[in-house]
DNA sequence: CAGTATCCAAATAGATACTG
DNA sequence: CAGTATCTATTTGGATACTG
C-alpha cells in the first residue's frame, strides 16, 4: 500500500489522463476522424463527409467542433466563392499517429473481421 | 483515384479495423479496466471496482462481459467459499499495453487537466 | 460548399435492491 | 464474494429539411 492508501497497481493519477483521453476519443467518429486527417494534410467538410461515408452532417459538425475544442484539429475558412472551410491536424493531434496506426494494426491482427 | 474509387488517402480497409477496435474500447469504462488489469496480472470483481471508483456492479459486470466476448480478458473462477472469480488479460489484452501507455503521455502532455 | 435546426431513436450508463 | 434484475436518466447518434 502506498502513502496515499493505494494498495497497488495504478494510481489516481495514473488513471485520470486515461479517462481524459477516452473522453474525447470514445466517440464514435473522433478515431476515424483523426485517421483520416492524419492521411490527408488539410480536407473540407464535403471531403472529410464523403471519405467517412455514413456519417451526417449534424454529428460531422459537432465531431470536428468537439475535436477543434480539445485542440486536435484547426478549422480554416478560405474566403472564396462558395466559401471553403479546411480542417486539418494540429501538432498534438498528428501526435496520435503511432496510437493510431498501433490501434488498427493490433484490431487486425485480434479482432476478427465480421465480413 | 484508386482502382476501387478511392481518391486518396485511407481506403475502406483501412478504417475498417479502426472502427472494430473503437467499438470495442470505446466504451467509458473499457480502457480503464485494460489498464488497471495491465498494472495487476489478477484482480477479483470488487478489486477492480475498487480500483477503479465510480462504476456500478451492473456496469462493470456488463463491461467485463465485453471484454470477455472480444478475447481480451480471461474469466477464472476459483471454487472457494465463498467462490473467487478472477480476471486477468489474454495475450490479445495485453499487446494494448503500449496503446494505452502511448495515450497516457499523449493526454499528460496534450491535453489539459481539469483539476 | 458548409453548415443549423428539429425531432427522434438507440445505445450507454447509473441507482437501487436483491440473490446463490 | 460476485454477481442479476429493474427501472430510470443521460448521452449519443441519425434522418430530414432548411440556410448563408
Amino acid at each position: 500500500m502506498t502513502a496515499n492508501g493505494e494498495t497497488a497497481g495504478v494510481d489516481a493519477d495514473g488513471r485520470r489522463p486515461l479517462r481524459r483521453a477516452t473522453t474525447i476519443l470514445g466517440k464514435k467518429w473522433h478515431p476515424l476522424l483523426i485517421q483520416t486527417l492524419l492521411a490527408e494534410e488539410s480536407l473540407g467538410f464535403n471531403d472529410i463527409k464523403a471519405e467517412i461515408g455514413g456519417i451526417s452532417d449534424k454529428v460531422l459538425s459537432e465531431s470536428l467542433a468537439d475535436l477543434q475544442d480539445a485542440g486536435l484539429i484547426v478549422r480554416e475558412i478560405v474566403e472564396e466563392q462558395p466559401v471553403r472551410v479546411n480542417y486539418s491536424l494540429t501538432p498534438a493531434g498528428r501526435e496520435l499517429e503511432p496510437i493510431i496506426e498501433g490501434l488498427e494494426r493490433w484490431s487486425q491482427t485480434h479482432l476478427a473481421d465480421a465480413s
